[in-house]
DNA sequence: AGTCGCATTAGACCAAAGTCCACTATACAC
DNA sequence: GTGTATAGTGGACTTTGGTCTAATGCGACT
């Protein structure tokens, strides 16, 4: 497969800012794109590959703070860098608190800007990586059917076939059935994997 | 067993702040101690239990930012909060990029000063449970002896006993014993629970 | 009405795991 | 020496787990 260009997310009112950044992620091989405000990137965007989000925190209308908060509510995860020229401690302070990998004061020089996207897109890279593998197991998991998932959730318990018939009210036979349906489905061939499978998709035993 | 009060660091070279900050913090009961350096604290402190780190960030000597790295490089987890007169954005960022869990410019007022703190404090605690719970599963795993631990290891990958034993060139019934005795030791009966503990304890199947 | 997926079960086996007891053999400590 | 911990083994069983085949009942979709 071709290597995917990152795509970093100029968010900023100002045309000036927008076209020199958008010009040096370019020639330093980004895609970018830019909006000239949060509404605009709210609207329009629905980017799901790897990138990172350059935020300026000053805009008319909802600001790069509000903004951050919606993209944290929405668990939209793609990592954020302020730039701002009005700004002071306990903005950056706050911004880092929710999250934001840095926050820069205008003017900056290119390459602290290029070393703050070069770090943020590495954290979604890996970050979209770690996810990718429980999503991956999540959705083999929900195509157990209700029945098989319950029986699941009793054999990671480690509770003896018997037992789980029992209080399942069914026959050991059956249970014994699900079984094996549920390793032959989730592609696997042990106790101990199917355990580690079900603990990273969250599935609390008992 | 008695209420154990979170106990407060303050690290500054000004007297007047930490007479001001300890009376503050004692009155709001919280155990709180005083350092005029770095360097005094580095010596003097070997608290183990829960609790922040109030740090001026310039000081002569080493300064605050300096002694969080060392921190950091000890994997010395106590929360930091910074303090500072002459603070700027990129200090502020730095510090959080590092960990610290607020970072407040001087004058700040008592009520967001507590705030800060007992945000630390909440931070520290719940790291220290969770770090609790996987140490006792460590201590126990290296209470089984070596040939044990290796077998384990063998467990969770999920080979059945025949192929363990012919891997490691030993008969399958002497498997067996060090599967029982570890699940005696371990003090659990099931498989899924002994790949947990295993899990967490980061040994890696395979 | 017919077909599918799902849940359920039985019978007949076989393989794997676990238990109890006894025995041997190191190695290290007191 | 006499212990104590570790490691390895065998016999004799019991309990669990897993597989294959075959079958039944139910609800949903066509």
């Amino acid at each position: 497969m071709a290597e995917e260009k990152p795509t970093v997310f100029i968010i900023d009112d100002d045309p000036s800012i927008r076209k020199s950044l958008l010009r040096l992620l370019r020639s330093f091989g980004f895609e970018a794109e830019t909006f000239d405000s949060a509404e605009e990137y709210l609207e329009r965007e629905r980017y799901q590959g790897t990138g990172c989000i350059v935020l300026d925190v000053r805009m008319p209308g909802i600001d790069g703070l509000a903004l951050q908060n919606e993209l944290n509510k929405a668990d939209y995860t793609m990592p954020v860098i302020f730039v701002t020229a009005h700004g002071n401690i306990p903005m950056s302070v706050e911004a880092m608190k929710k999250g934001a990998v840095d926050f820069l004061p205008k003017p900056f020089d290119d390459n602290e800007f290029l070393q703050a996207v070069n770090r943020a897109v590495e954290t979604d890279r890996t970050a979209k990586i770690r996810f990718a593998g429980t999503r991956e197991i999540l959705r083999r998991i929900q195509r157990l059917t209700p029945r098989e998932q319950e029986v699941l959730r009793y054999v990671v318990s480690g509770m003896p076939n018997k037992q789980i018939a029992f209080r399942l009210g069914i026959a050991e036979k059956t249970v014994k059935a699900h079984r094996g349906r549920i390793m032959k489905k989730l592609e696997i061939d042990s106790l101990p994997e199917l355990t580690r499978l079900a603990e990273k998709a969250g599935i609390q035993p008992l």
